[in-house]
DNA sequence: CGGGATCCTAGGGGATACTG
DNA sequence: CAGTATCCCCTAGGATCCCG
């Protein structure tokens, strides 16, 4: 397993990344995309469910993240209805599950972290 | 592997994150990290050495990063010398170990993505 | 119901120059 | 050799309100 770390820079869409992990980080860092791929990975969902998962993520963040997920092809969106109530669908897409191994070693890791070092800030 | 992504946030440091895999993108998240753990994967580096293998960042920004992951832990910072030429030498810490699998997974991902989907863009 | 428009700001990251 | 000091720009992400 080589990364294009050494020399050779890697493009994907038009953007320019130094090495393969960065672009990989790019794709779904920050501080929600991993949370809604999570949310997502075992079955698609509608707008109103993820928001309802998600009580801190404002709508305009949330819309905003998935349609960078969308563009980035990690996500399709579908749209059932014409007039409101319409009802739009979330899903990864054969792409976005290639990245399942990826996300549960980083939910692994993350909650090694919050045993050894981190707490809960109980809400319920 | 539940993570907590469901009601309660979690905390670590003083800075707070809705979900666990939030909390671990942050520790590793952004342009550089990744790249920087993925060079200190095998063997301890002096600063330079970095510097060498990654042209592109800038060294206020490498020793910015550094720092940053040495106060998250993953990282420690070993000074050798009084006057100059002095050596400093970076290495993995233990915690920092811990994040090689996951560092694993992205990079095997970001391959994947190169191959499929990306272009390598030739320095040599 | 599922967003968009608008405005705002914290800080990540770059450029250039300088130093113990 | 291994950084700092400044300065500056840009994007992620939040707040608030509005719409088909």
């Amino acid at each position: 397993m080589q990364a294009e770390c050494a020399g050779d820079a890697v493009k994907l869409n038009g953007r320019e990344y130094p090495c393969t992990v960065s672009l990989a980080m790019d794709l779904v860092g920050g501080k929600w995309k991993t949370v809604i791929l999570y949310h997502l990975k075992e079955t698609s969902k509608r707008y109103s469910e993820l928001r309802r998962e998600m009580p801190d993520i404002t709508e305009m963040t949330l819309s905003l993240q998935l349609k960078q997920l969308e563009k980035d092809g990690l996500v399709s969106r579908a749209v059932y209805g014409e007039k409101p109530p319409i009802k739009v669908i979330y899903q990864l897409t054969d792409f976005g599950k290639t990245f399942i191994p990826v996300l549960d070693a980083v939910t692994a890791w993350g909650n090694f972290i919050l045993k050894e070092k981190g707490e809960v800030v109980y809400r319920s």
